[in-house]
DNA sequence: CAATCGTCCTGCGGGC
DNA sequence: TGCCCGCAGGACGATT
């Protein structure tokens, strides 16, 4: 599942490769997953370049001269592979972009990816939508501004609020668990019973765990390659993310699995408290 | 305000 | 071997 290091990895390498290139032709082979009219969808991208590639919460955006933005959402199981010109989609694959040189294949196993073809006014309107709370890694996310944000949100369990896009963006299931286990922090604890220590280490460890985890060009769990159809190197070092059962690497105890709001969630029953 | 449920979709594992 | 069943999961809308 591509969170925001796993994004930002493909992101990283989309701009060594499609910036300021052309996209020649695109096909779409399961109309599903963009949304919208096929004809249009192919003539508004036909012939245009790509001039920006940005990242907002698991949010990839191509930036196109004429205006247009083209938003791929992963969810679970989405992928963007760039592959030599010959080669052919796999039953996977729902949109074919043509380079000169090479293709892009979006492929999602699940089909609950989408690709979104909007204008100036109707990218406003679908971020301002999704009101995404602060980019994580950015210079203006203080620790400051993070306990001020937990300060409206008293009530909720920690784990499943990193996990709201609202909240903080670009964490999901795998980084959730990882820094509630860095800060030795129960997924289940209220707001209300952090200590201003805990939040702290809560706040350094979400940026550390990221910026290693993108350093490694993500965690290939399920399903996640980069780019280059390549795993990431971060999955050997979850430290608690699918190891229940295992021993924990802090205290040797078992790790337990519980579902926490509906999602599962793995955690050290003695050293997270 | 926080949590839950149904929905989308497919592969996979359990049970027999 | 093979079939049926149920489950996982990001995010959204509707409901409790």
């Amino acid at each position: 599942m591509p969170e925001l290091p796993e994004v930002e990895t493909i992101k990283q390498q989309l701009e060594k490769n499609i910036l300021g290139k052309k996209i020649l032709k695109v096909e779409v082979i399961t109309p599903k997953i963009i949304n919208q009219k096929e004809l249009p969808f192919k003539q508004r991208l036909e012939g245009s370049l790509i001039k920006g590639i940005k990242r907002r919460a698991k949010i990839l955006i191509w930036e196109l001269i004429n205006g247009d933005s083209l938003i791929f959402h992963l969810k679970l199981t989405g992928r963007i592979i760039i592959v030599k010109k010959g080669s052919q989609p796999t039953k996977y694959t729902h949109v074919v972009f043509y380079f000169d040189k090479f293709k892009i294949f979006f492929e999602d196993l699940r089909k609950f990816g989408y690709i979104k073809l909007l204008n100036e006014k109707e990218k406003d309107v679908f971020f301002k939508k999704l009101n995404l709370g602060p980019e994580i890694l950015d210079k203006n996310f203080t620790l400051d501004e993070f306990k001020v944000l937990l300060q409206k949100k008293k009530k909720s369990k920690i784990k499943p609020l990193l996990m709201d896009q609202s909240f903080i963006a670009g964490v999901g299931n795998i980084y959730a668990q990882e820094a509630c286990f860095y800060a030795k922090i129960s997924p289940k604890r209220q707001i209300f019973h952090l200590s201003n220590q805990e939040i702290k280490k809560l706040y350094n460890g979400l940026k550390e765990i990221l910026v290693m985890a993108i350093k490694k060009k993500g965690s290939s769990v399920d399903d996640y390659l980069d780019l280059y159809g390549k795993k990431g190197d971060f999955a050997p070092l979850l430290k608690v993310y699918g190891r229940q059962g295992k021993n924990c690497y802090r205290c040797q105890t078992e790790i337990k699995f519980e579902k926490i709001n509906g999602r599962g969630t793995c955690f050290c029953p003695k050293c997270q408290h």
